[in-house]
RNA sequence: GGAAGCGUGGCCGAGCGGUUUAAGGCACCGGUCUUGAAAACCGGCGACGUCGCAAGGCGUCCGUGAGUUCGAAUCUCACCGCUUCCGCCA
């Protein structure tokens, strides 16, 4: 959520930011929104301001015992217009709230202007692509022939976009997942989270899925009227940690890492990547959380992402760096990362990792703060990202570390989460 | 699922219809004392919203939501959560 002091104060200019990501901000709307809010609630106030003296009047008469009947009837006067004037600025606020709560984050200065992927600008490209002197085959045609990797029997079970693992390559997925989450423990100073894979939907709207994208969610409705969500990523459980929370300035940064499965209705994406175990209904995820200071969440955001990166790195899969512009970043997201591995059988790079910081824009909703050094509550700013995809490493692992044979070499950091297997050969 | 108890500021904890402006303590901040520190003593210290150039004023908040009342932390109802006991259970 944005600062709505920053709305009121500066409306033109955060709506000509807005527009930098397509989105037009209702400026008109705003101010007749803000302008009713005004007034009614320096009304609303005004006429509790009087209730409440006139109610303490009474009470002093009453010790006194004295005549209270015309104290009475002048409060009683005030009761209607009162009543009326609470109910229709808690249902104004009411739409301003949900006004804001559809705005967009600000794309941070350093963020390249452009409309969509197109615009996006490589920062850095790591690794130079092997060279195979053999017709490549995409990881649907190796998993299958090494009898691992089965979407026809995970279509029968589930359906269309999930996927059924066996043997070896559902070791690997696993070891990749593992090797993740020891080389951000032990080398780059998380904590390991376990963490719901349903949430409220409070948590939904503290990172900033709800109320805008609920078509994008799976939705669990509960018997006694309520609901969970099925979470789309670590993000939103792992960044709740903090939910109405005041944390000690000595604790910061909080620094989590999370292996969950991610759930994803993926509408809107007919047709899109319909083979493979790219675009998936359910994969898994390890993911990167840091609740900092404001002063620092920029250094954080540049030393997540070489977190994300040095697990490509040691598994020697190349990649790229790209900087979202403004019209491809997400809802809540300042300033966003993508790091992107290169698919030999696509020829080209895929999104593996998407790095962003939010500075306070999903704390503000979350109202998650610590107390600064002037002893006030302030808010934190938030930072998560993918360490990595581990259904898209797995991908990647396979196609780009596949021999002429069809069998598949383990990497090396890998062999002892595989009880030192060097290489995964048909059955 | 059944029964009982309990949800109060960063934390602990009192308050159970009107001088509550939420006691007291801890923590924290400032001061006195001290070579310095600790202790002791003195003082300060909730959040959010809103009006105002400011000084400051006003409003809301005692798990959440409805209600009773001129007035609710306090009474009523519903819900949520926690604790304990019983039942069931991987």
């Amino acid at each position: 959520m944005l600062d709505i002091q920053l709305l009121r104060t500066q409306l033109d200019a955060v709506a000509a930011r807005l527009a930098t990501r397509g989105t037009v901000l209702d400026v008109e709307g705003f101010k007749v929104l803000e302008e009713q809010r005004k007034q009614l609630q320096t009304r609303t106030q005004d006429l509790q301001a009087k209730r409440n003296s006139l109610s303490k009047q009474i009470g002093i008469l009453k010790g006194k015992g004295e005549d209270v009947a015309p104290v009475m009837a002048e409060v009683a006067s005030l009761g209607d217009q009162l009543k009326a004037d609470e109910d229709s600025l808690a249902q104004l606020l009411t739409r301003f709230n949900a006004f804001v709560a559809v705005i967009p984050n600000l794309p941070h200065a350093s963020v390249p202007l452009g409309d969509d992927e197109r615009g996006n600008v490589e920062v850095l490209r790591w690794g130079t692509p092997k060279a195979f002197d053999f017709a490549v085959k995409d990881h649907v045609d190796l998993g299958s022939a090494l009898g691992g990797l089965d979407f026809e029997t995970a279509t029968k079970i589930s359906g269309s976009r999930f996927t059924l693992m066996q043997g070896a390559i559902a070791r690997l997925h696993r070891a990749l997942a593992q090797f993740m989450l020891d080389t951000h423990t032990t080398e780059h100073g998380y904590r390991e989270v376990y963490a719901p894979y349903l949430v409220n939907p409070d948590s939904m709207f503290g990172t900033g899925q709800l109320p805008k994208f609920e078509e994008d969610l799976f939705m669990v409705p509960r018997s006694d009227g309520t609901k969970l969500y099925l979470i789309p990523t670590a993000e939103v459980p792992v960044t709740n940690i903090v939910r109405d929370q005041i944390v000690a300035a000595e604790r910061l940064p909080l620094k989590f890492v999370c292996h969950t499965p991610c759930f994803r209705s993926e509408a809107g994406s007919y047709g899109k990547d319909t083979r493979g175990m790219i675009r998936q209904h359910q994969f898994d995820k390890v993911e990167l959380v840091q609740l900092v200071r404001p002063e620092q969440s920029w250094d954080a955001l540049e030393q997540l992402t070489g977190h994300a990166e040095a697990i490509l790195q040691m598994l020697g899969l190349p990649y790229r760096k790209m900087a979202l512009c403004t019209g491809d970043m997400g809802f809540s997201s300042a300033k966003t990362y993508d790091l992107e591995v290169w698919l030999p059988a696509q020829n080209t790079y895929r999104e593996i990792s998407s790095c962003s910081n939010f500075e306070a824009f999903q704390a503000r909703r979350m109202q998650a703060r610590f107390r600064n050094d002037a002893g006030k509550p302030e808010l934190l700013h938030t930072l998560n990202g993918s360490g990595l995809a581990v259904g898209r490493t797995l991908v990647a692992v396979l196609e780009n570390y596949q021999n002429a044979d069809g069998s598949v070499t383990v990497p090396a950091v890998l062999r002892g989460y595989m009880g030192n297997l060097e290489r995964i050969s048909a059955a």
